[in-house]
RNA sequence: GGGCGUGUAGAUCAGUUGGAAGAUCGCUACCUUGGCAUGGUAGAGGCCCCGAGUUCAAAUCUCGGCACGUCCA
């Protein structure tokens, strides 16, 4: 079964009639009965550019934006709606998406799972949403943007539980009202289109709101789940209804103000002091007035309005694209050439996409971003390239932190939301610098990449072009710039290469998507009882009375070779979670004493892997390892301190990118952008021991997901987003506030010290802390001593002069290394030039055949002492004990000497009394063997063979 | 999270099939001039990132580690 038709009473009562269209086939709703097409087909042009239709906002800009969300929230808040704060930009609630795309993502996946309860319900909110699937398009389309604010109202309905606020009907007379009585939009310039939605597992009905051609809001009704016996099917999958119906609707702020201005494009309705300031930088006008004849007005009209009609996507094919906008643009009259046409939308795009691009950089660090060569880091990174080749493009003569803080100021007010202003321009200022870095390092790599290509080649190898893409950063079109101005002046990229390129990515990410098996191994229990968890209660509790609920055999999967499974009605276990490890200790009841060696946790029960069975039903005693316990407790504490520490120390934009806790050590990895230092380090370290030893308790609490939000905000979930409505809040006076499950001091003062050991790169943008604390700590200072003690010792001197006494040695060892050299060679040039019986003279060549001492370094020293010489024709062979035997033939290039004799069949003639072989050129040669006692015959046997 | 690439003189980088560690700039000394720019000659400067392995032989091949770069999700 398929949807039925969405028929309501506010469509009939402001004379809509119900069509289907021509086009798309889909059902659409209109007040013109003539009407053929819903209005967001290829055969609609947009019809508000320069008719704006929607009257009575006059700004532009910033100030536009903010006078129409206004108007938004304020008619939902006068219609009984609460209005939220928008979210962060970057999605740290969520561990499935890197950014905010929807208002939607706000409440997933707790909300819309009906876990947690909504903040308000129903809610207005206009939420900051970047998405980067159509980078490509944004400044080309007249449309695309990246970063956008997506207004919304939202409904959590339970029916079964009563709670009903209101479903279709209302919500379309919302939109129709809203529409025509706030913004005056005439119901004939409205069409309203049923396209059902699904995705990510769940569907409902959707109306698509269409005005003027352009796509304002969509309406989606959210009722249904996937699921294989579901009656209704769409897009080949089954769905049934679910207990939670969620109206999602999305209102585009910036079409909304685009519809008001009428402006050629989106951009000129939103950024209209970056563009002008971008085509005066560029000097965009004077470009264009190279064509005299040519209506750039017009032109510009035109384009625009087909702009609604022509789907520009990534990876479309740009001259294909060309031709079809030429051909168009003739049908109406308006004559370019292609070289005019790109003249104009080339430099126009970028200036377009620019303000775009930085708006959502800003957003992005704003919230505490650190740009990186992974995760969410690297979508920054790569908007900001984007920025410095487009600028680069242009010629503009600005940096990338002046381009971001004239947008910050223009467009933004000035505010961001966590970063400071100071912190974002050197942010940028670095990745402007890297970026630099990238660029002069192209041209080497061009060279070196291509010096296989002959120089009048018209093209770059497809391989070529993908390696210098994916190892070296150079897109395609800067390859083939730097290699044209690198001495190969005819290469030009093939049409449709970044698309094949954008293909083969797809193409690796698919299969290494597939080698992702999920390894979470289950262990079957019919336990239904939570473990009731007492560690919370009180960290410092050894010892605890439980019961035996089950007991099961661990099968293959048990840790540290843990056979049996147990669960009891209470622990004081705490299970392995939020990166630190398990606890272990001893079950005992009266005639047994089993080991606990590790702890987890499964669904809502602690799971104790033992090394021996109990019996079910009985009352035992748990016995903590508490020197264990203590030691986690004080790394975990520790590395919270820390991580406050860093954030006090080196900016707001420290985020915790992952913890692991053992009896070891404490491992912090947080965001920053800059490698640290030993000096960042000690004062992390000092900061930290500063607050062991100035707060004297910790403040534990318990919240409820929506006030915990509301309180602290989306810091506390530096370790990740926790599950479930309720959250545990550890706080550490004003140091450090967040979301923790696991064991803390009530006392930081118990810890007794802090040490952090070093900083390591867990990848651009991420340093991981090693820390120590507690006992670890001391052990370590000792494990410490006893390596400066024995490296002294060895030395013989003061650990003091420890440092002194190394270099000493390491700068002595290497002067009488070279010493060592020179004496040698020394010792040959005595040993044959003085007429020694080592030389010999055969027809005008010295003939040198001996046995020496050393290892091949030192031979070839020799050698080449005995061989360099042009004036003497010498052939010298050398041999010596080391290492089973080592033979080395050096003949003087280019003389009397090379010609009569070749090093490589006199040493394969000769080899074998060692039992080796080698090989070389024929003025040297070297070999060994295994068998040094053959060496005197070796050389006998050259001695013969050199006639001597 | 996955893929790819790179670590060689103070700097920028070459180094072919495993077989004698190189270039350019910079540095030092000397020569050329009244002085400078320059030109000429000579010289110093290398744990070829670290550790194992293969081999008679490793900067080069294999494995592991460290550091850096880059693309994709």
């Amino acid at each position: 079964m398929a949807l039925p038709p969405i028929d309501l009473a506010v469509f009939h009562d402001n004379g809509f009639v119900r069509k289907q269209c021509r086009v798309t086939d889909l059902w659409f709703w209109t007040t013109d009965a003539e009407r053929t097409t819903c209005g967001d087909t290829s055969e609609d042009e947009y019809t508000f550019i320069g008719a704006p239709l929607i009257d009575g906002f006059e700004q532009r800009g910033k100030a536009l934006k903010d006078t129409m969300r206004q108007a938004f929230l304020g008619y939902f808040e006068a219609h009984g709606h609460t209005k939220i704060d928008p979210y962060p930009v970057l999605a740290r609630w969520r561990d499935d998406l890197h950014l905010t795309i929807a208002s939607i993502a706000d409440f997933q996946p707790h909300v819309t799972s009906g876990e947690v309860l909504p903040p308000a319900n129903p809610l207005a909110v206009s939420q900051p949403c970047i998405r980067l699937t159509d980078v490509d398009a944004v400044g080309r389309s007249g449309r695309h943007l990246t970063t956008f604010e997506m207004m919304a109202h939202h409904v959590f309905n339970r029916p079964d539980e009563g709670i009903e606020i209101y479903w279709m009907e209302s919500c379309v007379e919302h939109c129709h009202r809203m529409l025509t009585e706030t913004f005056g939009i005439p119901s004939s310039e409205i069409t309203y289109v049923e396209n059902p939605w699904c995705g990510g597992g769940n569907a409902g009905a959707a109306v698509e709101v269409i005005v003027g051609g352009l796509e304002l809001a969509t309406l989606v009704f959210m009722d249904m789940e996937e699921h294989p016996d579901g009656d209704v099917e769409l897009k080949g999958d089954r769905y049934r209804t679910m207990p939670l119906q969620i109206i999602d609707t999305g209102y585009g702020l910036e079409r909304f103000c685009w519809a008001a201005a009428g402006t050629p494009t989106i951009y000129e309705a939103i950024y209209p002091e970056s563009v002008a300031w971008l085509k005066k930088l560029s000097g965009f006008q004077e470009k264009a007035t190279r064509w005299p004849d040519l209506d750039l007005d017009r032109l510009l009209g035109e384009m625009s309005r087909l702009n609604g009609i022509m789907n520009i996507e990534a990876g479309v094919d740009g001259d294909k694209l060309v031709s079809i906008f030429l051909e168009r643009l003739k049908e109406r009259g308006v004559e370019v050439t292609s070289e005019q046409f790109r003249g104009i939308t080339e430099p126009l795009a970028n200036i377009y996409a620019i303000p775009d691009h930085l708006h959502a950089l800003c957003n992005m660090l704003g919230d505490g971003l650190v740009p990186s060569n992974a995760k969410a880091g690297y979508l920054a990174r790569m908007l900001a390239r984007r920025v410095l080749r487009m600028r680069d493009d242009l010629s503009l003569s600005v940096s990338l932190s002046d381009l971001a803080e004239h947008h910050l100021d223009v467009n933004m007010g000035g505010h961001l939301n966590k970063q400071h202003r100071a912190g974002l321009l050197e942010i940028l200022a670095l990745e402007e610098e890297r970026y630099a870095e990238m660029l002069r390092k192209g041209v080497h790599v061009i060279q070196t990449q291509l010096k296989g290509l002959a120089s009048d080649a018209e093209a770059i190898p497809d391989e070529d072009l993908f390696t210098l893409n994916d190892s070296h950063g150079l897109a395609p079109d800067m390859a083939v710039a730097l290699a044209r101005t690198s001495g190969w002046a005819n290469v030009s990229l093939r049409t449709g290469f970044s698309a094949e390129m954008a293909e083969r990515h797809a193409l690796l990410a698919k299969a290494a998507a597939k080698n992702i098996a999920a390894t979470s191994t289950k262990v079957d229990l019919d336990v239904v009882q939570p473990t009731r968890l007492t560690y919370y209660d009180n960290v410092y509790e050894r010892t605890l009375q439980a019961e035996v609920l089950a007991c099961v055999e661990a099968g293959d999967e048990g840790p540290h070779g843990a056979s049996w499974v147990v669960v009891l009605d209470q622990t004081l276990f705490y299970p392995e979670g939020g990166g630190q490890e398990g606890d272990q200790g001893q079950i005992i009841n009266e005639s047994t004493t089993v080991s606990v060696l590790d702890t987890m946790k499964q669904g809502s029960l602690v799971l104790h892997f033992t090394d021996a069975p109990v019996e079910v039903g009985v009352e035992v005693t748990c016995v903590l390892d508490w020197r264990r316990r203590k030691q986690l407790m004080d790394h975990h504490t520790a590395v919270h301190i820390v991580g406050g520490a860093a954030r006090k120390l080196l900016g707001p934009h420290i985020f915790q990118a992952g913890s692991h806790l053992s009896v070891e050590s404490g491992r912090l990895d947080i965001t920053h952008f800059h490698r640290l230092t030993r000096q960042d380090l000690d004062a992390m370290e000092d900061l930290a021991n500063e607050v062991l030893a100035t707060v004297a308790s910790t403040e534990k609490s318990e919240l409820n997901r929506k006030d915990a939000d509301l309180v602290h905000g989306f810091d506390l979930y530096q370790g990740g987003a926790p599950k479930g409505d309720s959250i545990r809040i550890l706080k550490i006076a004003d140091h450090d506030t967040q979301a923790c499950g696991g064991t803390h001091h009530d006392e930081p003062g118990q810890i007794g010290s802090i040490r952090v050991i070093r900083s390591t790169a867990v990848q651009d943008g991420v340093e991981r802390l090693h820390i120590v604390a507690g006992e670890a700590a001391l052990g370590y200072a000792r494990t410490q001593d006893e390596l400066v003690r024995a490296s002294a010792e060895v030395f013989g001197v003061h650990q003091d002069d420890l440092p002194k006494a190394a270099s000493r040695f390491f700068s002595e060892w290497k002067e009488q290394r070279k010493t060592i050299e020179h004496l040698e060679s020394e010792i040959v040039r005595l040993r044959t030039s003085g007429g020694g019986d080592a030389s010999s003279l055969v027809d005008g060549v010295r003939m040198v055949v001996m046995a020496i001492e050393g290892d091949l370094k030192s031979m070839t020293t020799m050698l080449k002492e005995l061989t360099l010489d042009a004036d003497q024709p010498t052939v010298a062979v050398l041999g010596s004990a080391d290492g089973g035997g080592k033979l080395m033939i050096g003949i003087t290039e280019g003389t009397v000497a090379s010609e009569r004799h070749n090093a490589v069949e006199l040493l394969r003639a000769i080899s074998h009394h060692i039992k080796g072989g080698g090989g070389g050129r024929p003025t040297f040669a070297q070999g060994g063997g295994s068998d040094a006692s053959g060496l005197q015959e070796a050389l006998n046997a050259a001695r013969a063979l050199l006639g001597l």
